[in-house]
RNA sequence: GCGGGUGGUCGGAUGGUCGCGGGGUGGUAACACCUCGAGGAAAGUCCGGACUCCAUGAAAAGCACGGUGCUGGGUAAUACCCAGCGGGGGUAACCCUAGGGAUAGCGCCACAGAGAACAGACUGCCUUCUAUAUGGAGGUAAUGGUGAAACGGUGGGGUAAGAGCCCACCGCGGAUGUGGCAACACAGACGGCACGGCAAGCCCCACCGGGAGCAAUGCCAAAUAGGGGUCUCGUGUCGCUUGCGGCGUGGGUGCUUGGACCACAGAGACCCGGGUUGGCAGCUAGAGGCUGGUUGGUAACAAUCAGUCCAGAUGAAUGAUCAUCUCGGGGCAGCGAUGCCCUAGACAAAAUCCGGCUUACAGACCACCCGCACUU
RNA sequence: GCGGGCGUAGCUCAGGGGUAGAGCGAAACCUUGCCAAGGUUUAGGUCGAGAGUUCGAAUCUCUUCGCCCGCU
């Protein structure tokens, strides 16, 4: 039986103590965005993730972005792209995300909208191992 | 039943869990609760406005530039809509139509053809002259072929050959009359025919338009700077009532003119260098939409009454997932009725707002009308 | 959001109503022992797409698609 989203994200979505969550904020600055893209970087099938780990003193917490250019599409597919991006970076960050790094999440040609959630949700995953390591 | 035409509607529904943006209430706060939250095209940005700023004595005038272009009406306004007229298409329902002026002027009409816009004559036809030839003079424009287009068409009379030269019909122009608010329609004395096409070529005529746009504009905070160089015009003047008048100079979001206004010691142009891309307002209730009724109008629409609804983000809010139902579609089984399984599946997301136009669109539905076939 | 511009041969561009052109590139041949240069020749175009105006449209008009630039 195919295992379903709620089996995967269980054990993050699962509420961590409070002083273990670090605060999760937006990336809205240009020169943020050019900084991480200059940083880690991993491809998959459904997510490019660019990744950073700020200078001290920046900003705090966990701080993410999201970026999908016209290549993905119309302005009706751009934001469908976006929101998946939104969904599984709010499933998985506050577990897997490192205080004091900022994330970049790139929407893909067409994959990012259209390939199934769970997909999407074990390539961030593997995305986020690899730029860590 | 089949085929077609016109107008219109919808663009999955319900519920659970986790999340997102705005507003409100409570709270020191974290947050909690309540409530609202994409489209018929939100799109393209092709038009018209509202609004804001600039300019302005004024909706200034003229020129330039741009636009519109049958008539009447509607509207805040339009290139939109409605009702008609003319032209074209269709058996019909019905559809399409940038549709003023070619006698204001200029320009163009390639190739072909004798000749392309003004009457002229290559091949011809007829008469005549002579030196009898591939000749000259005259008449004619019916013949031939070219071309998108050739100076009215067909038939008859007539003639040396011919010709609206004459006649009949058709076409064209058309004084005038009738109907209509008008575009125009109908009738038509008369004219023997004179007047080719192109204005989405320049242009003429009529009407419309001051310019820029919410990245407009205003405020607040921080930071940086109160820059430098070159050039041009200036450094006012007269009068008195002593702060006003005359003159002068400079200042114009296409240009010019005149006037008013402002300034009067600085103004303008160009080049070099530096800083900021934060927050708030504008910002969503308006020529508002929708539903139902009444009145006027053929209609578009207007007036009025009642009810109801209202996104406001700014790296930019509607997503993820599960279940059930239903419309279509596909597959398998079956002669069929039907059963089982899979599948919500088109275009496309507000960005100051509104009215139109145009373009894209899986599929479903409703009303009316037309043609053909069949049955009664 | 607003404003402006461009689509013609593989590439860079002319042509602005009358049979679509230039340069570079490509191919073939000549030349050379071979290559380059040079010479001769050839192919290659729905003029971004669709309507309209015209006898006739790459050209004029409208609609549409794609690309580029500027404005806080």
């Amino acid at each position: 039986m195919e295992p379903k989203v709620s089996d995967i994200a269980s054990p993050l979505v699962s509420p961590p103590a409070v002083s273990v969550c670090p605060k999760i904020s937006t990336l809205t600055k240009r020169a943020d965005f050019v900084r991480t893209s200059n940083a880690r970087r991993q491809g998959t099938t459904g997510v490019h993730l660019q990744a950073r780990k700020r200078m001290d003193g920046e900003a705090i917490g966990i701080r993410v972005g999201y970026t999908c250019s016209k290549k993905v599409g119309n302005a009706v597919a751009r934001n469908r792209a976006k929101r998946r991006l939104r969904e599984i970076a709010r499933m998985t960050l506050p577990n897997l995300g490192r205080d004091g790094w900022d994330y970049v999440l790139v929407g893909r040609n067409t994959t990012t909208g259209s390939i199934p959630f769970e997909d999407l949700l074990r390539d961030l995953h593997r995305a986020l191992a690899k730029v860590h390591a």
